[in-house]
DNA sequence: GCCGTTTTCGGCCCGACTGTTTTCAGTCG
C-alpha cells in the first residue's frame, strides 16, 4: 500500500471536494488501525475498514457522490461513517474523533503491529503495563525481562518478540511479486515432486497477483495414510531456514535463497530504480533474505475448499461465507456443509458432510456464481459480475502483440536496436516501439535531436526490408520525453512530428515530491493536451517498496485523457510492467477501462531480457480486469499504425 | 459503525496454532 507516513491528509486548497477518495480511503484504513489499538469493539472497526475499501473500489465521482447524498445510498456506509465523509469532502475538516485519534495513539505502537505474532491486544497491555510505546522501548523492556512477567505474557513471547524484531531490521514486511514468485514457484515444484504428494499448487497473495507479497501459502493435496511421511520429507526439504511451527495440517516456516539451486540473482536493475530501493546493497540484501511460508495439507476431496480459502482474499472469503450463510450452507477451508446436517461436527471432522466439488468451479457453482479468477478476488466487485454472469474475458499473455517503451544502447539501454528487434520477434511479437530517453535526462544518457532522427532512419530502413521480405514485424519511433517547466516537452515540435509517438514521463522526482496534488495533476493535464503527447508513462512514479509516487489526482487525469479520446485523439495510460513499478496500479485500470482510455502495458525495456518483464504488467492488467480490446498491446501492426497515424 | 420481507436490537466468518493456561485468549490468514 502506498502511504508509508500514518497522517491525516491535508485539504487541497481548491476545495470542495477538499479530498480525493483515496485520501478518505486512506483516512478510514488509519482510523481502524487506531481504534484496533484503542481496544474499540472489533464490529466497529471492520465498518471502518469495509468503507475504506468499498471507496476504494467505487468508480463514480466522490465529490459527486457527497453533493447529491447518493453517498448514503453505498451499502457499509450509514449515518455516522456518511458524515463525517460529508464534511471532510464538502468542508475541508477531518471529523474532530478522527484526529484525537492520531494526536492520541502513539506513532510508535503502529509501528510496533508490524512485528510479527503481536497484535493490537497485546500492544496496548504492554503500553499500560509498562509505558511500552515503540519498537525501541518494547526490545528495551524485553532484554530487561519486564514482559515475561505480565499476565498473560511468558519467556517465549518475549523472545518471540525479540526475534521479530530482528527479523523486521533485517527485512521489510512484504516482498515484491516477481521475488516471491521465484520463491513460491520453487519451493511449490521441490513439494510436487515429493513421493505421495498429488498436487501442490500456490495459493494466497502470489496467486491473486498482488504487487507485493506478505507470505507464501502452498495448499498440498495428500491421501490421510501419506501426510505424516510428506510432511516430514516437506521439513527436509532445501531452503528451510527455520521451522515456525508445525501442527497435524499445517507447516509454517521460513525459506531463505538456498532454494534456489541455480543461485539466486535479482538481474538488470535500471539505475533509477536500484537508488530507489537501496542502491548497491540491495542485492546483497535480497540474497540473504527469506520469505515466510506456510503449507496446508489435505485430502484430494477437500483440496479444493483449502485452495479457494488460502487463496483469499480474506474480504473475498468473507462475503463469500455469508453468501453460503444465506442459501443455508457453512463454508470452511474443508467444504461447503448444508448446516442442516452438520450438527456439532465442525472443520475437517464435518468435510465428509460437503457437497462435492472436483474444482474451485464447483465450488462457486453451488453458491450460484461464476468461477472468478484469482486476480479478481478482491471483493472490489467481482461477486456481483459472477453473479450476472458480466466477469471480464481477462487478457492472457498471447494477447501481448507488442509493446511501445523500450530502450537501446542510444541512451541507457544494454542492447542495440537491432537485438531488440530480434528479441521481440523471437518471442512472437508483431511489433517493437523504440523510445529512447530525451536529453535532459542526462544521467540516462538521453539522446540529442540528431541522434534520434538517425535512429528514425535506421528504423525506416529496415521496416522497408521486411516489408518486402513479407515480414510481418515492424518497428515503432518513439521518444521517453521528460517532462519539463509548465507541462512542455523536451525536444522541439518539428522533431516530435517525425515521430511515430511521445511517452511524457515525470523523471524530476525530488521536485515533483515536493509539490503538492494540485500543481502536480495540472502539470500533468497540460502534457497530456501537448498535441504530440500519445503516453503518459508510468503515471505515479512508484517505486515498490522503495518511494512512493507522487501526489497526483489519478482520477482526474484519467478522466481528462477520456475527454481526448473521446474527440478522437488517441491518448494511452501506460501500465508499466517492471515489477519494480506496476504503475499505473492495478486499482486505476478498471477506471481507465471505465472511462474507455486505452492501457499499453510496456516492459520498459533497457535489455533483452528485460521485454520478459512484460509477463507482469499483463498480471497487473488482469488484476485490472482488463480484457484485449482494452489494451493497445493486442493490435496488429496494421492496426497500431494506424492508431498512431 | 452497519444492517434488516422472520429484525430498529443483536447480531456481525471460521478454524488452526501457540503460549499461556487448567479451559482459553491472542494472533493469523
Amino acid at each position: 500500500m502506498a502511504g508509508n507516513d500514518f497522517t491525516l491528509a491535508k485539504p487541497r486548497p481548491t476545495g470542495p471536494p477538499f479530498f480525493s477518495r483515496n485520501q478518505i480511503a486512506q483516512a478510514l484504513h488509519q482510523v481502524a488501525v487506531l481504534l484496533e489499538l484503542q481496544g474499540a469493539n472489533v464490529f466497529r472497526l471492520r465498518s471502518y475498514q469495509n468503507a475504506s475499501r468499498t471507496l476504494g473500489g467505487i468508480t463514480e465521482d466522490l465529490g459527486e457522490l457527497v453533493a447529491t447524498g447518493e453517498l448514503f445510498d453505498i451499502k457499509g456506509i450509514g449515518k455516522g461513517l456518511g458524515s463525517a465523509i460529508s464534511q471532510a469532502v464538502g468542508e475541508g475538516r477531518w471529523p474532530s474523533d478522527w484526529v484525537d485519534l492520531h494526536n492520541n495513539t502513539p506513532p510508535g505502537l503502529i509501528e510496533m503491529l508490524g512485528i510479527p505474532g503481536l497484535g493490537p491486544k497485546r500492544i496496548k497491555i504492554m503500553n499500560e503495563e509498562l509505558g511500552v510505546d515503540s519498537i525501541a522501548t518494547l526490545r528495551q523492556a524485553a532484554e530487561e525481562d519486564a514482559i515475561a512477567g505480565l499476565k498473560g505474557f511468558g519467556a517465549k513471547s518475549q523472545q518471540k518478540m525479540l526475534d521479530g524484531i530482528e527479523l523486521l531490521a533485517r527485512f521489510r514486511a512484504r516482498r515484491r511479486l516477481d521475488i516471491g514468485l521465484m520463491y513460491g514457484e520453487a519451493f511449490e515444484q521441490k513439494i510436487a515432486s515429493i513421493d505421495g504428494v498429488i498436487k501442490a499448487q500456490l495459493a494466497g497473495s502470489a496467486r491473486r497477483r498482488r504487487e507485493t507479497i506478505g507470505d507464501l501459502d502452498i495448499v498440498v493435496g495428500v491421501l490421510d495414510e501419506n501426510k505424516d511421511r510428506v510432511s516430514k520429507a516437506i521439513l527436509g526439504l532445501p531452503g528451510i531456514a527455520d521451522v515456525k511451527g508445525a501442527g497435524e495440517s499445517k507447516i509454517s516456516l521460513i525459506l531463505d535463497t538456498s532454494i534456489f539451486e541455480g543461485g539466486f540473482s535479482v538481474g538488470h536493475i535500471d539505475p533509477n530504480v536500484m537508488a530507489a530501493i537501496g542502491g548497491d546493497d540491495y542485492e546483497q540484501l535480497e540474497s540473504g533474505g527469506t520469505i515466510d511460508a506456510q503449507v496446508r495439507l489435505v485430502t484430494p476431496e477437500v483440496f479444493p475448499f483449502t485452495l479457494a480459502y488460502f487463496t483469499g482474499s480474506k474480504e473475498h472469503n468473507i462475503v463469500m461465507r455469508q453468501r453460503a450463510i444465506d442459501r443455508g450452507l457453512r463454508l470452511s477451508e474443508f467444504g461447503l456443509v448444508p448446516e442442516a446436517e452438520a450438527g456439532g461436527l465442525k472443520g475437517m471432522a464435518s468435510a465428509h458432510l460437503s457437497l462435492p466439488a472436483l474444482d474451485e468451479a464447483d465450488i462457486y457453482r453451488h453458491l450460484g456464481l461464476d468461477w472468478v479468477s484469482p486476480e479478481l478476488r478482491e471483493d472490489t466487485g467481482e461477486i456481483a459480475a459472477a453473479t450476472d454472469k458480466l466477469l471480464p474475458r481477462l487478457i492472457v499473455p498471447s494477447d501481448i502483440r507488442g509493446a511501445l517503451h523500450n530502450h537501446t544502447t542510444l541512451s541507457d539501454g544494454d542492447a542495440s536496436l537491432e537485438q531488440m528487434a530480434d528479441a521481440a520477434r523471437k518471442i512472437g511479437w508483431n511489433w517493437l516501439g523504440i523510445a529512447d530517453h530525451s536529453p535532459t535526462l542526462k544521467i540516462a544518457n538521453g539522446a540529442s535531436a540528431e541522434d534520434l532522427l538517425a535512429q528514425g532512419e535506421v528504423i525506416r530502413q529496415y521496416n522497408s526490408a521486411w516489408a518486402k521480405e513479407g515480414v510481418d514485424f515492424r518497428l515503432f519511433h518513439g521518444v521517453e520525453s521528460d517532462i519539463l517547466e509548465d507541462g512542455k516537452l523536451d525536444h522541439p515540435d518539428d522533431i516530435l512530428a517525425e515521430l511515430d509517438y511521445v511517452v511524457a514521463s515525470v523523471h524530476a522526482m525530488t521536485k515533483w515530491k515536493n509539490r503538492d496534488e494540485v500543481t502536480n495533476t495540472e502539470e500533468l493535464l497540460r502534457v497530456i493536451d501537448h498535441p504530440a503527447t500519445s503516453i503518459l508513462g508510468h503515471p505515479t512514479g512508484r517505486i515498490l517498496q522503495g518511494r512512493d509516487g507522487y501526489e497526483v489526482d489519478m482520477f482526474a487525469v484519467i478522466e481528462h485523457m477520456a475527454e481526448h479520446n473521446a474527440a478522437g485523439r488517441m491518448k494511452a495510460v501506460e501500465l508499466n510492467a517492471s515489477p519494480y513499478r506496476l504503475d499505473l496500479d492495478w486499482r486505476l485500470c478498471k477506471y481507465a477501462k471505465a472511462n474507455n482510455v486505452p492501457v499499453i502495458i510496456n516492459p520498459d525495456a533497457h535489455s533483452v531480457r528485460g521485454l520478459a518483464d512484460v509477463a507482469y504488467g499483463v498480471m497487473a492488467a488482469r488484476k485490472g480486469w482488463l480484457e484485449s480490446d482494452d489494451i493497445l498491446n493486442s493490435l496488429s501492426g496494421h492496426d497500431m499504425t494506424k492508431r498512431l497515424s
